[in-house]
DNA sequence: GACATATATGAGGATAGCCTCAGTTAGGCT
DNA sequence: AGCCTAACTGAGGCTATCCTCATATATGTC
């Protein structure tokens, strides 16, 4: 083992070393979210995010070494956040009732998707990656077991139909920016949908 | 009023005259809305839509003078449709009840969204023109008024909220198209839903 | 046939975007 | 101070895409 510290340098990407490189992806990583999420993938450009991330260009590129590892990037970190808490969900909600998780995961996902818009525009890209497919699979199974495991538990079947259907009515709010008042409201609706549904 | 046929001739489009161009219009709006939804109005060329078409570029030019007169017009043409079968319903079921009225909406959605996925693709395009505001306005007014005019008639609050969320969830099973069985399985668990949050 | 108009073509101009690279600056360690 | 490496820079190469235009063919009318 001559080298211990090689791996992972595919001959241009960096890894942050000091604090002033992590601020720096930080920065960048949210822009090019904020970015996305305004004007979609391919309606955002590069020389944008670093503009905005107050960088150069070829700072951009020292760290991602392309427009699509970047959202990559953005969609992994996200997408770890929510599967964290999810487990967590997990963890609280053994044995309860089917309505009451119902509930909780309103509210984890509604504020997740609420904080972290970008998670949805990445995620929504056309085109159907081997990555992408994986991360709404684990998504999918995590809630899965959310319900399966409730008490009463719900069939394995219906819960895998919940956990589809349950993130999806989540963001229809979302596209209400402009009106908040009838986004509670549709919000509030949707949660009394489900409830009636499983009692 | 000398001129009897001028109008909408801004200096380049034209409108087709004979039966050959109204073919040629048909597939290559046709074509475009194909390739938006396989890969997004950004990840779609003009020279692949005219090729698809079985046109040369300049001919896809000379009926729509751009890339986004195209989307529009193909979205026009949907959205009109969906428009009339709105209307159509509206006539059908004045006076029913509000679960046979979202039983009627759901057969009604579906079989449109499924038959013109590329509705859905061109509405959902990121930014927002007035165009598509006015376009998604008229579907929730018209799905608004059904639901208002129901018997007994539905509060004007929540029949505004229903407008919004019905298409959505319409919109969840058309994701699953590998898996038809379980698609299947997931439109009859939202048709159930709105069912029980109805009665 | 002669004329007019609709339809068709595809090379190329103009522009924009992704990404490279040769070199510079900053920060820490001995 | 001297050195090493991370962090940083932005002009420009290369390619792809939108759209134009000068020209050609088909279709209809008299």
């Amino acid at each position: 083992m001559a080298s211990d510290k090689a791996s992972s340098n595919l001959l241009k990407a960096r890894t942050p070393q000091r604090e002033r490189g992590r601020m720096r992806v930080a920065a960048l990583m949210a822009a090019g979210a904020e970015l996305f999420v305004e004007k979609g993938f391919a309606g955002t450009t590069m020389t944008e995010i670093a503009a905005r991330a107050g960088a150069a260009i070829g700072t951009l590129y020292l760290f991602f070494p392309t427009k699509e590892a970047l959202a990559q990037a953005i969609l992994k970190e996200h997408a770890d956040h929510l599967s964290a808490e999810l487990d967590a969900l997990a963890e609280r909600s053994v044995g309860r009732a089917p309505t009451e998780i119902a509930d909780a995961l309103f509210s984890v996902l509604g504020s997740f998707l609420a904080d972290r818009p970008a998670y949805s525009a990445v995620l929504d890209l056309p085109g159907d990656d081997a990555w992408l497919r994986s991360v709404r699979a684990r998504r999918r199974e995590q809630i899965a077991a959310l319900f399966a495991k409730a008490d009463p538990p719900l069939p394995g079947e219906q819960a895998e139909r919940l956990a589809i259907i349950v993130p999806q009515l989540m963001r229809i709010p979302l596209s209400l920016l402009g009106e908040r008042k009838l986004r509670d409201g549709v919000l509030e609706e949707l949660r009394l949908m489900l409830r009636h549904h499983l009692s």
